[in-house]
DNA sequence: AGTCGGCGTTACGCAAATGTAACCTAGGCG
DNA sequence: CGCCTAGGTTACATTTGCGTAACGCCGACT
């Protein structure tokens, strides 16, 4: 399935990064817009709508980061991921210091490669973010009620810990999709960073164990992490 | 303010009657599915869970009225509206006595305008359906009765203070369903922000000791929050 | 003023749930 | 064939959530 084309703003003051950043971009398959000042960067960013903005963080007029602030206060914008680009990797830590809100950092020079590495992987994280888990979902013997919270197994009612229930919805909320530990900490632990990640483990562990003949939905994918499946093996 | 695309099960075994369908619904805007017999199409409700069915009465297999019955009695189902096609018009009567629960009866031929009609009248009914407390709700030996402010326990009244009455009548008309501490506070106190979500508790304890056998009703779902069941443990 | 019932808060203890660590198993690689 | 690593499995200490009871405030009624 092949979601519909993103849009990248690319801001930066240098012509020559712009291209450069802007073919590679195309080639991977993006729409791309393009602003050179922080200004710019705001107006287009409001009036596009873009999916992510990639932002140079010296810029003429209002600076990088000043530009990134206003984004992200912006009830407007502040969803769309930023990347920064900066010169110096020692200039990161300040940046961050400064909680500007981007979401990732890279270094000039880069390869576009990395580049385009790195916006992906922020598409994928916004895509699943954003999608609310559904009150109900079915597949072959498995019910999953979230109103309810009741899952069934070949219509026998199965008892979950909250924990479980939500482990078990968020993945297969994303049927098919490999969640790797962190993202299922993300989602499930909400932002409780400070889990070790072989916890997922466990509680795998417990849901296969108490979902008996509907474990096989739940497959493991070696060196990735997990994925809800109607086949699994 | 547009909500999601709807999607529409249409069900029918001749394969011109689908396409009519399918032609005219999706040049409305919705999403559609189709299957061609009775448990094809209750295996497509229950999977991708349609905003609507559009059934015809005629089916091989298992038939129409059949299955409606079957997807009404579904708790997973039970609440998305069908719509029966029949052939003439002196049958609905009939099947209406047989009390299946469509929603809505359509008979052949009819104008694709009328069905989108209909079909967009039930999805509004649908969205703005925020169920007001029902004036009496009966669950095997609990009566209440929200006019007479009477609760009855195997047909001995319970005297009740107005806060235990009102948070029993919200759990149970919303049986099944779990509600958590903030929902209650809401929908009982009434936005009323300032108060410890445990006090909740403190009135489910009261609220237990005074129904004395009728208790079980009341499940807790460690972590989440309380529950009106029939089948508590 | 005094009493009383209803309500929100707090304290405490038990049991379920949870996170972690240790050990075991199996798949991948040389 | 044996090592190495990722994940399965188990056991356990800790934490959390909730039932329970007791307390104190407040308004109504006498």
């Amino acid at each position: 399935m092949k979601g519909p084309v993103k849009t990248i703003l690319v801001v930066d003051d240098e012509p020559d990064a712009i291209e450069l950043v802007e073919f590679n971009l195309r080639a991977a398959g993006y729409r791309v817009i393009a602003a050179e000042d922080g200004e710019e960067a705001i107006r287009k960013a409001r009036e596009g709508l873009p999916d992510l903005i990639v932002l140079d963080v010296m810029l003429p007029e209002v600076d990088g980061m000043a530009a990134c602030r206003t984004l992200k206060n912006d009830p407007i914008t502040s969803d769309i991921p930023v990347i920064m680009l900066t010169a110096k990797a020692a200039e990161i830590d300040r940046i961050v210091g400064l909680e500007l809100g981007a979401d990732d950092y890279v270094t000039k020079p880069f390869s576009p490669r990395e580049l385009v590495l790195r916006i992906k992987n922020l598409l994928s994280r916004q895509d699943t973010k954003a999608a609310p888990l559904p009150a109900k979902i079915v597949v072959g013997k498995l019910t999953i009620d979230s109103d309810r919270h009741l899952v069934l197994v070949s219509g026998e009612p199965v008892e979950l810990t909250a924990t479980e229930f939500k482990l078990l919805s968020v993945l297969a909320s994303r049927r098919g999709r490999v969640q790797n530990r962190e993202q299922l900490l993300r989602d499930v632990w909400d932002y409780d960073n400070y889990i070790d990640t072989r916890t997922v483990d466990t509680h795998m562990r417990r849901l296969r164990r108490k979902l008996g003949a509907a474990a096989d939905y739940l497959g493991t994918v070696r060196g990735v992490g997990y994925r809800f499946a109607e086949s699994s093996n």
